[in-house]
RNA sequence: UCCUUGAUAGCUCAGCUGGUUAGAGCGAGUGACUGUUAAUCACUAGGUCCCUGGUUCGAGCCCAGGUCAGGGAGCCA
């Protein structure tokens, strides 16, 4: 019996199992919140309706005993999920001392620390289940379209796009990388099946230090035959439409418990506005406004807001500090300023934060050199214009991976397409047409200095009935970031690795 | 690798210009209270002030080096 089938239950007798999220007491009543996985469930138990022993058990419970409970299913408006349980019988199943994680707020080292316990928690419960709810809508919306799912290696002999450090380990005594995309495999598996789509691990060794860096994450890369770069934005944004619509449909409950404005995710049903990387650049540079908004000033506008705001924490904070020292003020009063004052404080220090890194990046738009490729502040600049997704095509070839096709139009460009998020979350998808002359092919292989013999099964692709074609690799922890609205990737993924985080 | 911010009780933090015995809230323990929603109230316990060295009559605070962590750049999904 699970609390989420509750509903169907009412005035009946049943035994939920579970973990006390949360106790409560009062002279002869002691109040579980009991979690199960599938939600939270109220179970009352009164002194007067259970046995000395079974009161003294309930009595007993700590954060996190795992225990089941017997009673009656009684509707509750009140409770969290609407119904509570009327307490005939308690079971201690495994006893919890010290659980670590209290009910107040915790600091990011402590949490990461402790992710094994830290996902029971109810944020980190709806963020897993939207994560679910997505990998679910991707392999639905690639399987109704007739992909195949094939997956590409993990152990890699070389490094296939030659440009991140990818982690080496040993492959019986032969040094072997594991795999940064399973994109040029993905190729293969498309000349043999038409539409295929991987969906595994990949592995980056950068050292880096922000808010959307895995060493660890899971990608999905469709490759599709016989597609060209309009075509592949076309799957693109269909493919996101619909597994954002489904998480909007089918985690309203979750998206609620994170606290997510969906109003802007609502917006993924319009066309998704497709810029070349010219009229991009433009945008970024402020030569150009976005319905009537300029980036820079935008940007500027944004650092006095972020200012302005300080300055109304520090005042608030003082003068919950004035309040707290005049005597007389109620304990519980006390602790709710104090409270108050520590979230206005890390406030502030996100606030100072922003502060230190807004100049920075108007910088960086300010003086951007066309011909570059977007750093991360680029991405949040022109992204922040916009309501919902942007793709950029047809980049500057020297920037982009060596196998990306070359515009027939246009030799300067490459025919790439990177799909930003919307709300400052930047890229979630890089993709694009293949190149498919073999000549350019082995121009470039060479122009990035990358090892011929590696790459000879690969051009054996386009020996053999090369057709046109396109795919595209999106990121799944940065889509759930972004779906949620998280502050960090780390967030996303049950266990996030990442730069001096192995454990646990 | 570089820039930047930080490390004080189990947790979140305060600690003035270097000055006596380092504080608060939460959590934990004990007690009170019959419907609580981070319950409330009273009491109790709880400290290698990250490490090493230096300056000083005196260092949580100043200086040097290191370790770890947060944010950012580069790189990328």
């Amino acid at each position: 019996m699970y609390i989420k089938d509750l509903s169907l239950h009412e005035e009946k007798e049943i035994t939920l199992q579970g973990w006390a999220a949360n106790k409560r007491e009062s002279k002869g009543l002691v109040f579980i919140i009991l979690r199960d996985g599938t939600g939270l469930c109220q179970c009352v138990v009164d002194a007067n309706k259970v046995s000395e022993e079974i009161f003294a058990h309930a009595q007993k419970v700590s954060l996190e005993t795992s225990l089941s409970i017997t009673g009656t299913v009684v509707k509750d408006d009140r409770q969290v999920g609407g119904y509570e349980l009327q307490a005939t019988s308690v079971t201690i199943i495994g006893g919890s001392v010290d659980y670590p994680i209290a009910k107040k707020e915790h600091g990011v080292e402590f949490l990461m620390d402790h992710r094994h316990l830290w996902l029971r928690s109810q944020r980190q419960w709806a963020i897993m289940k939207i994560r679910n709810r997505i990998i679910y809508s991707i392999h639905q919306f690639f399987q109704e379209e007739g992909y195949i799912q094939m997956d590409a290696p993990l152990f890699t002999a070389n490094a296939s796009e030659g440009t991140s450090t990818l982690f080496e380990t040993d492959f019986y005594g032969e040094p072997s990388y594991l795999s940064q995309s399973g994109q040029l495999y993905g190729e293969a598996m498309a000349m043999a099946m038409g539409k295929i789509y991987t969906f595994g691990p990949t592995f980056r060794a950068e050292k880096s230090k922000t808010r959307r860096h895995l060493s660890e994450f899971w990608m999905i890369e469709p490759e599709m035959a016989f597609h060209d770069i309009f075509q592949n934005m076309d799957v693109i944004e269909a493919f996101l439409r619909k597994v954002v619509s489904d998480v909007l449909a089918e985690c309203k409950n979750e998206l609620a418990i994170i606290g997510r404005d969906t109003a802007l995710l609502e917006n993924i049903v319009k066309p998704f506005p497709r810029l070349t990387y010219d009229e991009a650049v433009k945008i970024i540079k402020g030569e150009e406004n976005v319905n009537g908004v300029n980036a820079i000033e935008s940007l500027e506008e944004e650092l006095k807001k972020v200012v302005a705001r300080m300055e109304e924490v520090k005042a608030e904070i003082a003068e919950r500090e004035e309040k707290i020292k005049v005597p007389g003020m109620k304990k519980g009063e006390i602790g709710f300023n104090q409270a108050k004052i520590d979230k206005l404080k890390q406030e502030l220090a996100d606030l100072e934060e922003d502060q230190r890194n807004i100049p920075g990046w108007l910088n960086s738009a300010r003086n951007f050199e066309y011909g570059n490729d977007f750093g991360g502040s680029d991405e949040t600049v022109i992204t922040r214009l916009f309501d919902r997704p942007i793709m950029v095509y047809n980049w500057p070839h020297e920037v982009k991976a060596f196998y990306l096709k070359r515009d027939p139009n246009n030799s300067h460009f490459a025919r790439g397409v990177d799909v930003l998020a919307p709300e400052g979350y930047g890229e979630i998808v890089g993709g694009g047409e293949r190149e498919t002359d073999l000549t350019l092919l082995v121009d470039k292989i060479n122009e990035h200095k990358l090892p011929m013999e590696a790459f000879e099964w690969y051009l054996d692709l386009r020996r053999f009935g090369s057709v046109p074609h396109a795919g595209f690799g999106l990121g799944l922890e940065r889509l759930v970031t972004w779906v949620c609205k998280l502050p960090h990737v780390r967030e996303s993924i049950p266990f996030p690795r990442m730069y001096g985080r192995l454990k646990p």
